[in-house]
DNA sequence: TTATAATATTAGAACCATTCTAAATTTAAA
DNA sequence: TTTAAATTTAGAATGGTTCTAATATTATAA
């Protein structure tokens, strides 16, 4: 625990219990949830718990360089507990959202034509192997 | 326009009137313009089109391959009339999507890991050459 | 420590892109 | 022409996200 209070400092982030909370979960879920899936799930464990606190949280994070945001799903946002780049797998029957660990030289560039590269997302969309089984 | 008409035909959709008016402009527009971007535009011209008939159309476009739907802003999904993957910059500060041509294995995958791969978005995030400028 | 200012949390309202609905219109088939 | 199917339309509904303003917590100053 106290290194995560450490980790948040040392990223300028206020250590809140909130943060805490949030954190941990990220950490723990090794999916990519979106803030209603932390929403509800922290809401089971602390009845308290704001869906507000949750959005602003995940704010923090991202600009923190902490978590990163995946907009690879029309409907809403992902959150990736993995800040580094690397690609995703969509499945589009069951969507659910896979690391797809690809050496890729596009995921490391920091320019591309005169334009100042800060982030990079590649997305696979299609059916996954268990539910091409099905 | 009778090239036009025939195009939609032989993807399997009927070429109603509306259907060519959103697909020329679609051809028109060299950007990556959002639902709203295309009724508003074709609103001024054609004061009777609905706002259903685009998101109807989009909707039909992508599903018969004509268009592809990019799902790399946060706030609202953009169209590119062309169908086959390129890679995209998305400029935080302007909000431009650029095309970048650039060879990349990723974006030829149709399998990956076992996974049937449909459709591929790669898009760098940052700031453009030109707002670098500014 | 105590007082004061700044920051964070909360519940719920507001926002807004997208989807849905049901009636009217157009197109296709008989 | 008649009938059925598909399309278009205006506006309502939906739902993820953002905003608001009051309260609570944390940090700073005295
Ligand atoms: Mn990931
Ligand atoms: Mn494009
Ligand atoms: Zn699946
Ligand atoms: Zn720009």
């Amino acid at each position: 625990m106290e290194e995560k209070i450490n980790m948040l400092i040392e990223k300028g982030v206020v250590p809140t219990t909130q943060r805490l909370i949030v954190f941990q979960h990220l950490e723990e879920s090794k999916t990519h949830p979106t803030a209603d899936d932390i929403y509800k799930a922290l809401k089971r464990r602390y009845p308290i718990f704001s869906r507000a606190t949750v959005y602003n949280t995940l704010f923090i994070f991202k600009e923190a360089g902490i978590i990163q945001e995946l907009t690879l799903d029309k409907r809403e946002i992902h959150y990736d507990p993995i800040p580094s780049p690397h690609h995703h797998f969509y499945c589009k029957v069951c969507k659910e959202i896979l690391n797809i660990a690809i050496s890729c030289p596009v995921a490391k560039k920091r320019e591309i034509n005169g334009h100042k590269v800060e982030d990079v997302q590649s997305t696979f969309y299609g059916v996954c192997k268990r539910c091409l089984k099905h």
